[in-house]
DNA sequence: AACAGTACCTTGCATTACAAGACTTGTGTG
DNA sequence: CACACAAGTCTTGTAATGCAAGGTACTGTT
């Protein structure tokens, strides 16, 4: 048992939770994610985002349209849907109780 | 996808993080933690913590005796140890910068 | 044509929370 | 004693998912 496999177990689910906040903000495309989610300290890597990103359209709570670039291949611009708005304010409210719980255990003598 | 899930996996890791803290605190048995946990609102069932009480003591990370019950089984009290402190003082920083991080991403407007 | 850059996707592996149920020890009741 | 019950510990099987590694596809440059 190492750090860096309890850090991971850590970020599961906030990773979720992140990315359908940024979805949330405007239309993104994957590259525009990991851009945002590494500038906050949250890596996440190629292999990881996809699948997820397509367990969210899966389940509705995202949307995209391709949109052809000026350079390159065409992107993936995501937006949140209706149901994902309301998924979005669950996730919310879950991780601030999972912070407060965090925090009356952590901070008990 | 449902928000269960969702929060099953927000939760992935944590767990481990609180349950050290718990016993960093003093000796207790599996019971004591369950019954602490619950009361911050943070689930658990004996599935999930016999088998992460045997990761953390086959890590080192914590160390266990029998006590005799005066009713019932006997129980066993586990206690952190000097590897299993060091381990908690990473998990606080990595827990301190996630809620950074999650705080930045989901506060951006 | 060959190459490099950008973007999207897939496969296989390891980890782990959970449901369900089993095993062990001690106590009390008939 | 035989049985039920409670308390405590543990095991098995399933499902979910982050990650490493590698693959596919499109565009522009040399």
């Amino acid at each position: 048992m190492n750090a860096s496999n309890t850090q991971i177990q850590m970020r599961k689910g906030l990773l979720e939770f992140c990315i359908l906040h940024i979805i949330a903000r405007g239309e993104v495309y994957a590259s525009d994610m990991i851009e945002e989610l590494t500038d906050a300290k949250m890596i996440v890597v190629e292999g990881t985002l996809y699948p997820l990103l397509n367990r969210l359209k899966n389940a509705s709570l995202v949307s995209y349209k391709w949109v052809e670039s000026e350079s390159g291949p065409p992107r993936k611009y995501y937006s949140i849907t209706e149901e994902g708005s309301r998924f979005l304010e669950t996730l919310n409210e879950t991780w601030d109780s999972l912070v407060n719980s965090t925090q009356l255990i952590t901070s008990k003598k």
